[in-house]
DNA sequence: TAGATTGTTAATCGATTAACAATC
DNA sequence: TAGATTGTTAATCGATTAACAATC
């Protein structure tokens, strides 16, 4: 493992990153409908932001823009695609392939941003030995192998919480460099392996909070 | 203490319920582990915060604490949850039956915090007219009748995302007040309809910015 | 050139953190 | 009482927004 010692880029704030990524899509949505340029307030308008904000965010990383026009549509997008690494295809290992594994298996939201998932793992053995789309299953106990043979860097793990700290070590060993974890789990990860939660359930808490408030 | 012609309710920042949320889920572990009191040292620990921004957070319903001691740990949790809402079940309809419906279905981070699906919607012929267990699978044209009888108030959307504007329409004509949307796609609705979007695949986007900078 | 819009600096706002008197 | 920890105020930090010279 390379020494992570010395340099540090300039710190980004995450809700910058967080918005690059709703830009991408919005500019790929843009390029669709054959606009050709278009203004950061155009741009924040879109998303109750103050244009001040987009113009910030993008300036982190260059200049993109042409004063008096505003920013080419398709030029941005590709250099968004660029700094959030969408330029290119991500192999990824989808670990779990219950409900919410196969769920996220023929998620389209994935794909379309050049995530592929190339592996399954899941230790049901009706499971195992077979594959879904042409994309094969493994058992965990193949985990290493594969990830190694098939150059992978991001999981999607979406087992059940027992398993989820066992799997996830498995991973880390195997050299996982990113990890979106879906399992309600608090998980341990070396401090270079990046690692976010969806938790499916904590929108639905803080939404009730509104409502019981309302009634209060 | 403000004299009672005078009060106005500070805004509560978002951040503070849904850090709210992140304490109830630790209270109700300390709680089945038999812990009695925690500090708000012990509590922010456990999530790298601060301990003044967890009493600040608690301070904003009230006092909470015992000086020297701490926060009793049931105590703290039934005010909590009552703040959000969590000390009562809320009947839930989910809408879209697919395979992520399925996952969220059987996903029990819901119905832990006493969110029931008490209701599913689904057109497809195959599953309307059915049940899961014993919760009844509704065609989206009983959606009105059933969200009134039932009195529900939370929707989950599980859709695809063509549908996904269509059925919101509909439940929120039949008087739902809070939605938590899974499906891709930006959402309308009125101003005192309190929306959620949970994107499960911007987080896999942001994680790959971070692994693209690695080897840029 | 005149109008539009950028990139950037300075001002503002809000959220986090430090500090400490109150008090169990 | 002595030690611990709260609730709260004041200081700090960081992110958002306003403003504007630069310039297409």
């Amino acid at each position: 493992m390379a020494s992570r010692s010395g340099y540090r880029p300039p710190k980004i704030p995450e809700m910058t990153v967080h918005r690059l990524s709703v830009y991408t899509r919005c500019l790929l949505q843009l390029e669709e409908d054959g606009v050709k340029t278009v203004s950061s307030q155009e741009l924040a308008e879109r998303f109750d932001l103050n244009s001040a904000q987009v113009r910030k965010d993008l300036a982190y990383f260059g200049e993109f823009g042409v004063r008096g026009i505003g920013y080419y549509v398709s030029g941005l997008k590709a250099e968004l695609q660029k700094i959030l690494g969408l330029d290119r295809e991500w192999p990824v290992a989808l670990v779990g392939f219950g409900n919410l594994g196969s769920a996220l298996f023929h998620y389209r939201g994935f794909s379309r941003q050049g995530f592929r998932i190339v592996a399954v793992f899941d230790d049901d053995p009706g499971k195992a030995t077979r594959e879904v789309d042409s994309v094969p299953i493994f058992p965990s106990r193949d985990l290493a192998r594969e990830v190694r043979a098939r150059g992978i860097q991001i999981a999607i793990l979406a087992v059940p919480p027992e398993a989820a700290q066992t799997v996830t070590d498995r991973l880390v060993a195997a050299g996982i460099r990113a990890l979106l974890n879906f399992a309600p789990a608090r998980l341990r990860v070396p401090r270079d392996v990046r690692l976010k939660n969806v938790d499916l359930s904590i929108e639905l808490e803080t939404l009730s909070f509104y409502l019981a408030k309302g009634s209060r």
